[in-house]
DNA sequence: GTCTATACTAGGATAGAC
DNA sequence: GTCTATCCTAGTATAGAC
């Protein structure tokens, strides 16, 4: 196998693994089981751990950003913009190691691209909707989002108020 | 010193090493450092690491909880709620748990504890809402502002536009 | 391009002294 | 109540074979 096609294999190992136990929790020796190689074959492709995390990190913001930048024209703001949340939504790793890089800001490398993250995904956001405080509140509900799919709301009965409450905001979508 | 001042001291401890560095990051070595004591007294005192993340994690759950639950009573739901808002978010190792608390919440004991968490908050935001959706909304905009402030959104100018927008949805009360 | 063997460090936990 | 010393496992990284 090719190279480059090891190093997404790879990725998407690291990815999963991240998601599941965070970046601390992420042993290079987990990752290789997962991409079904040698745990040495892992720091030697990638330069190390630290290279590998960013990579993952790096990975996930231009997935997201690419999500929104890639949204259907077609219908209202709200629609199209919703409409590439709930696919965003579906890559379930990619969600959690949003939620993981957020948790872990404070590191320059990873502060940097979450902000970049954030501050791409709001410029497309406000750009369809051309108001400032509309594509905020639209995040903000993201955001809840996140938080309820990373808990399994939707499998805790006790949760569901909120859930329902979460879902019928303009631009949920119906996810 | 008391047992049980010790325990508190090591819990701070705790929280604030979680908070940078997240739970599997989190070293019993350093919290005792951070602590001012040693490592196995650490073990010893909550039978574990495990134990203590479950009470770094249980106490920011009643933090948070506690600040909705002991808000003001004077005026509108949103000064109220949002007065609450503000002064959780003035502890920042709480509110960076919290985020850690939230991608981790596909562990089953932190999960409770998020659960939890949120659906109490929720319960008492709309109790003074009197209105789900509203206090999903409400809810919603903190969660977007929690992780501005994790990845210290203030002191970088690219981002003043979506802080702008996010300082300005109603609830936020000038935080 | 990929593995096995291995070196080295860090981290959690225990034993026992004070 | 608290420490020092220590054990053991896990984890990152390197060397070198195939």
């Amino acid at each position: 196998m090719s190279r480059e096609d090891r190093r997404e294999q790879i990725l998407d190992a690291a990815a999963h693994v991240v998601a599941q136990v965070g970046l601390a929790g992420a042993s290079t020796d987990v990752i290789a089981r997962e991409a079904g190689v040698s745990q040495p074959y892992v720091v030697r492709t990638f330069g190390g751990k630290q290279p590998l995390i960013d990579a993952v990190f790096s990975r996930m913001r231009d997935r997201v950003v690419g999500t929104f930048a890639d949204a259907p024209l077609d219908g209202s703001a709200v629609e199209c913009m919703g409409e590439a949340y709930v696919r965003l939504v579906r890559d379930r790793d990619t969600l959690l190691v949003l939620l993981h890089a957020f948790a872990a800001s404070g590191d320059p490398r990873i502060g940097e691209v979450t902000r970049d993250c954030m501050r791409r995904v709001f410029e497309i956001v406000a750009g369809r909707f051309g108001d400032d405080a509309e594509a905020a509140a639209f995040v903000g509900q993201g955001m809840l989002i996140n938080v309820l799919l990373a808990m399994d709301a939707e499998n805790h009965p006790d949760l569901a108020r909120l859930v329902t409450a979460s879902a019928a905001l303009p631009g949920a979508a119906g996810s």
